[in-house]
DNA sequence: CTTTTTGCAAATGATTTGCATTAAC
DNA sequence: GTTAATGCAAATCATTTGCAAAAAG
């Protein structure tokens, strides 16, 4: 069985338990950002979804992945500068971000944040999810400063 | 001796170590970044400066502000949705960042960070800062959703 | 005097909205 | 049948760019 029924599978699982309709866009885009497998844009996931189903359009991109946010299946992460990019992995990680070119790579770390998340709900907060972002340079862009 | 006085000296002192020319708009731009006292937009930045220098332009708080970025001396908050904030804060914190409305407030705790530091640098990346974000509910968002 | 910065107006580009049509349930 | 999702076109809004005038060093 391909990966992508089972993941198709509980996807139809999720939107349903939680009142929300199955659609073959909601499906696709799905299938698309796990594809894909990186940090992707809207317009990556279009282009990619149009593969099977042309027509398809970059509101319902949008707001299928404002939905799968809600729902917890992914994460928008706040690139800097240019467009928004959805990750698509579930399990707790952080990330590096190149200030230069934008580019976000995953960092598999331990991090012990629950002291962090005391204080947020000391203050008030709910808490969802906790992630590192470590701002820097990555090595293509570190290199060319010094090159120069 | 007013504070302002004090913190418009050390700017001075750093553009011109840095090569950079002193003008009354970086000077006002990152006296009203101290001032509002809070992550603040490049809308926000001018509004504040337009009441001591009208007619100061929004293309030069943005370019401004990315100056300042480049020096150290603010650091990009990359908030959800809207618009980019500015943060005038310069010793390590992080931020509980609302999904709903967009605030971004800042958390005092201690983090051990050097493992993923460690990571990134082991990556070929060259880290310059590493801010936990802590997304999540504020207390008012929270509130609204727990009365409907 | 030379080079950078500024302000203006216009362009860009991602994201959102309104609304009629279509599809899910 | 009823309600929600989709696609299209147009609107919005933060941010950037090009360029001539002004200011810094």
């Amino acid at each position: 069985m391909p990966a992508s029924e089972t993941s198709d599978r509980h996807l139809r699982e999720e939107l349903h338990s939680r009142g929300q309709r199955v659609t073959p866009q909601r499906l696709l885009i799905h299938r698309a950002l796990l594809e894909l497998d990186r940090h992707a844009s809207a317009e990556e996931v279009l282009a990619r979804v149009g593969d099977s189903l042309p027509g398809t359009s970059l509101p319902t991109v949008y707001s299928t992945l404002e939905l799968f946010e809600r729902l917890g299946i992914v994460r928008r992460l706040s690139a800097r500068g240019g467009a928004t990019l959805y990750d698509p992995r579930r399990d707790p990680h952080h990330h590096l971000v190149c200030g230069s070119c934008g580019k976000v790579e995953d960092v598999d770390v331990e991090l012990d944040t629950a002291a962090a998340l005391r204080k947020a709900r000391r203050a008030g907060f709910q808490p969802a999810a906790a992630e590192l972002v470590v701002t820097g340079l990555c090595s293509d862009c570190a290199g060319l400063q010094a090159s120069q």
